[in-house]
DNA sequence: TTAAAGATGTTATAATATAACAAACTGTAT
DNA sequence: ATACAGTTTGTTATATTATAACATCTTTAA
C-alpha cells in the first residue's frame, strides 16, 4: 500500500512526464503510462519479467514484447534507466534535466542512489576528448555497501 | 591467422598471467588457460556462446558452465572484464595493475579502448565519500564513435 | 479518406546464464 | 601410500533475459 504522500509524489511525477511528452511530441500511450506507473510504484529497481507479471494483473494476456517495447520507449526518452550490471530498470529521478546518470548500488539492501555530478560529466568529456572519442551513452554503475548497511 | 608479432605478444601476456597466478596461489588450470587464450586471440570483445563454439573445436562436448566458470575465474582475478552493456568479455590490458577499468566502446567498428585515469578513480572515491558509500565494483562504459570511424 | 507510419497483439524462438548433482582431480595430514 | 576435504570439471536440465517476425489496430497528415 502506498502512502498518501507517495501517491501525491507519483502524481506530480506523472504530470511532469505528461508535460514533457506533450512538449516533445512523444506519445505517452495508455500502455506506456501503465508500465511507467508500475515502475514508479517500486522503491528500487525492477526486473522486466517481474514487471510483466505485475502488468498481467491489469492485462492478463500481456507478453514480453509488451513490456520491452514500453521499456524501450521510456528509456530512450530518459524517463527510466537500465541498470546494465543488474539487467534491471529504475525510474529516473529527474527526467530530461540532464543526459547522464550514475548509480550507487547497495549489494545488501538493493537501494539505488542516482547521482549526477558535473565532475563526472567533466571526466567523461575530458577522457573522450583526449581519445578523440565522441560519447553517446554512458553506463556508470558503482556497486558496494551503502551508509545504512555499513553501520 | 595470427602474425608472429601477435603470437609473441600473446605469449608474453600468458607468461605474465602464469606468474601472477603462481604468486597469488591461483590455479590456472588447462581449461582456464585455454579459455583465456581464446579470449586473447580476439581483436575485440567476445560473447560467451561464441567462445563456447570456439572451445568446442578443442573439446566438442563443452557446455555453457564450462565457459561461464572459466569466465568467472578470469574475471574475479582481473584477467578479463565483462562489458555489462554488451554482455561480452574482453581481456584486461594490464592485469593486476589496478582495480578499475573504463571502456570506450565504438558502436561502428566495435573497437574497445580500455582507459585508466586517476581522475576517474578520484571521481569514484569522492562521489562515494560524499554519499558515505563503500564502493566495491565499478562498471564504467562509454559507447559512441571512435576517432577512426568519425573521419 | 486513405495511405503511411506508428503502436500493439501474438507466436515463436534466440541469447544469456545458473542450479544441482556426479565424477575426477589436487593437496595435505597422517 | 592413503584417505579425506576441498576444488575443479562434467553433465543434465532449466531459468532468465530479450528479440524476430508478422498480423492487426490506431493515429496522423496529405
Amino acid at each position: 500500500m502506498k502512502s498518501v504522500e507517495e501517491n501525491k509524489n507519483t502524481n506530480i511525477y506523472m504530470k511532469n512526464i505528461e508535460k514533457l511528452c506533450k512538449s516533445n511530441n512523444l506519445k505517452l500511450t495508455a500502455l506506456r503510462k501503465q508500465v511507467l506507473e508500475l515502475i514508479l510504484s517500486k522503491k528500487s529497481f525492477v526486473k522486466a519479467y517481474d514487471l510483466l507479471n505485475d502488468f498481467k494483473k491489469i492485462q492478463p494476456n500481456a507478453k514480453p514484447p509488451t513490456i520491452y517495447r514500453s521499456l524501450d520507449f521510456l528509456e530512450e526518452n530518459g524517463f527510466i534507466h537500465k541498470l546494465q550490471s543488474f539487467n534491471a530498470f529504475i525510474k529516473c529521478t529527474h527526467p530530461k534535466d540532464h543526459d547522464n546518470c550514475y548509480f550507487l548500488i547497495c549489494k545488501k539492501c538493493n537501494n539505488i542512489e542516482e547521482v549526477c555530478s558535473s565532475k563526472i560529466d567533466k571526466v567523461v568529456s575530458n577522457t573522450s576528448k583526449e581519445k578523440n572519442f565522441s560519447p553517446k551513452n554512458v553506463t556508470f554503475e558503482i556497486s558496494g555497501i551503502c551508509n545504512k548497511c555499513m553501520s
